[in-house]
DNA sequence: GACAAAGAAGACCTAGAGAGTCTATATTGT
DNA sequence: ACAATATAGACTCTCTAGGTCTTCTTTGTC
């Protein structure tokens, strides 16, 4: 029941990318370097957004990366759906009898299924663009830094 | 964002504990049949339960487990931060800078942990009495196989 | 008191996932 | 032609979940 770093990471990079001004496209190092991600890590995560439509890639010299969408239609679900696996408390609402044969007759299964619900709800209601971040958090924390100082 | 086995046999192995006259000592052979759980895992989650203060146990011949509280005040999420660990979505939201030096200027950190306390609350609310299970799965899944043939 | 039937405790194993790293290839602007 | 980029995928390492087994201790019953 814990959320990784790969949803980590891709909320991170999206985020960045609302920040920027409209059809700025951004290049893998700059996201790595301003939201702290490890490189090669990264390049596996933007694949698997723009495989999943939130991004789109430009490819060649002056390449890199900027939304395919609104912000503000892209959801946490979204992304936490894409990179990692459809959002799914217990194995057996997946895969059903497949996953366990006492399916028909479980007495638990409800609960986890209204839990799931009541997560998913959330979720699904909450966008990137609530949470945009212009400067990348390396950035951010500097700029905190020197207010406090 | 998943929840494991250990979970999903806890609460099986209260459920039927619940399921029983009140006062009733039931031996772990009893509740990994009925259940079907693997044996020998599940003494390591009755254990967890007994440290935990859900069951009570009897050591000794005619020994096993009763329940140690109300079916109605044991708690699903009591359970799973019981055999599994504190109900946290994402470990910098217990950790703190400890596990991510951006803690502080997170734009991210908000969303988690409102999910967090949704599930959670929603966990919190839901308890073992809802599910009580008299027969165990086993036995109901054969008593619902004699009703259709 | 002997014995059998329990739980307690903990060692052990294995497969797979998560996280991270690296390299080779294809594409494209200058 | 060249440099800068994304794409694709191989590779490693560590940790955990799940499962199994053995030994020790306690206690009811005869």
């Amino acid at each position: 029941m814990n959320v990784g770093r790969r949803v980590d990471y891709a909320v991170r990079a999206l985020s960045f990318l609302a920040g920027q001004p409209a059809g700025k496209i951004v290049s893998r190092v700059d996201i790595e370097k301003s939201q702290d991600i490890p490189s090669f890590y990264l390049s596996k995560i933007m694949k698997d957004l723009v495989a999943g439509g939130l991004v789109q890639s430009h490819i060649g010299s002056k390449g890199g990366f900027s939304l395919a969408k609104l912000a503000t239609s892209i959801s946490i679900k979204d992304v936490y759906e894409t990179v990692e696996r459809p959002l799914v408390l217990m194995d057996c609402l997946e895969k059903g009898i497949d996953y366990c044969s006492y399916c028909s007759v479980c007495t638990q299964k409800s609960i986890w299924e209204e839990a799931q619900k009541v997560l998913s709800e959330f979720l699904g209601r909450t966008s990137i663009s609530d949470i945009a971040d212009r400067d990348g958090l390396k950035g951010r924390l500097v700029g905190s830094l020197q207010k406090v100082g």
